[in-house]
DNA sequence: TTGTCCTATATTATCGATAATTATTCTGCG
DNA sequence: CGCAGAATAATTATCGATAATATAGGACAA
């Protein structure tokens, strides 16, 4: 599929990718207040798509929302980001054994891949220290894990519980790619 | 805590709590769409807090939603709720086991007569062939092993899969009961 | 000084109207 | 009769303005 696609994207739609920019590269930081109109005036639209915006971020978890005060990004405290993982493990866990049920060889085998590949990125990531590539090709790892379980819904709430991870990647210690080489035996 | 809190709630609140209403008790069907200012008009409200509930929905898993076209209530699929039911098992399953770890007996204690309750409820439901009180002690039953985590996450999660179960009760079949009684035996 | 009430201000929540988009119907042609 | 294309209708998306609400600060009394 080629790459263009006439690009009709929504105001909300818009506004909402800068936001999660802002918010993941750190242009805004937890504890930031948004403002619905002085977001609108900067990007030259009304209220009403920023509020959506808002609101969407809001279910996302990027952002605390108090009705009739306003949003800020959200502060990620130790215990959300261990429940988070621990809801993640959960998850994991469970499509793991899934798969190990129905373990072909032939079939697994482009998960397999995958996940070399994802490792081998973790490492050349880690020869960097570039932490942001680092927790991309983590999350791409685990990722992969729930996606070949073939349960979308499992997918979807695996992807509302990355998001914390994300925003919060600078902070991650680098005693990472250890435990996540550790995490690649069970499926083998 | 007393019942009386000022009830001041928002139009969007007011409009959500609504059309919930009627689609769990069956007066909005599946595939029935919801237009926006149609729905405004016969709740005397404008458009605006309308949409917002419909959004609010969508991401509640009630009603799909296209752009640019409108929303329907949503049209549950096999796949998709056995999709919902896994991830559910997922998390109650490291919730149990998360459990047995820390199992006195004395802080098990009022989970335990919690689930007894559910299971007197289910029981009488059964009897009474209530089937929306049967589901309903049913998600209180699992809703209680999932709470006691103290993972508030993991509740959040789980909350959201249970929308599609509760909507769906309906067709729910009888074969439930000794389920849920196996179910009971692993905390004891 | 301290606590309470009131006012001023900032911000969200809601409104009514318009623009943009998609779906549908109609029409003329082959 | 069937089909492409234009006109039409239905509905969402966006706008600008107003109403409702919460917060902060100050005046005033005890």
């Amino acid at each position: 599929m080629a790459t263009t696609k006439v690009v009709r994207k929504s105001l909300k739609d818009q506004v909402k990718k800068i936001l999660i920019e802002r918010i993941v590269e750190g242009t805004l930081l937890p504890g930031d207040r948004i403002k619905e109109l002085q977001v609108a005036k900067e990007l030259g639209t009304s209220q009403a798509p920023v509020r959506e915006a808002i609101r969407c971020l809001e279910t996302l978890g990027y952002i605390d929302h108090i009705p009739h005060v306003g949003a800020m990004v959200k502060n990620f405290n130790r215990r959300e980001l261990e429940e988070a993982y621990q809801v993640r493990e959960a998850v994991e866990v469970f499509a793991v054994a899934g798969l190990e049920e129905t373990c072909d060889r032939e079939a697994c085998a482009p998960l397999l891949a995958e996940l070399e590949r994802c490792l081998d990125d973790m490492k050349t990531a880690v020869a960097q220290r570039e932490i942001q590539l680092l927790t991309n090709a983590d999350n791409r790892f685990h990722r992969a894990i729930v996606e070949f379980s073939g349960n979308a819904t499992m997918v979807s709430v695996w992807d509302s519980l990355k998001i914390q991870v994300q925003v919060v990647g600078t902070l991650v210690e680098a005693a990472m790619p250890l435990q996540t080489i550790y995490e690649l035996h069970p499926p083998i």
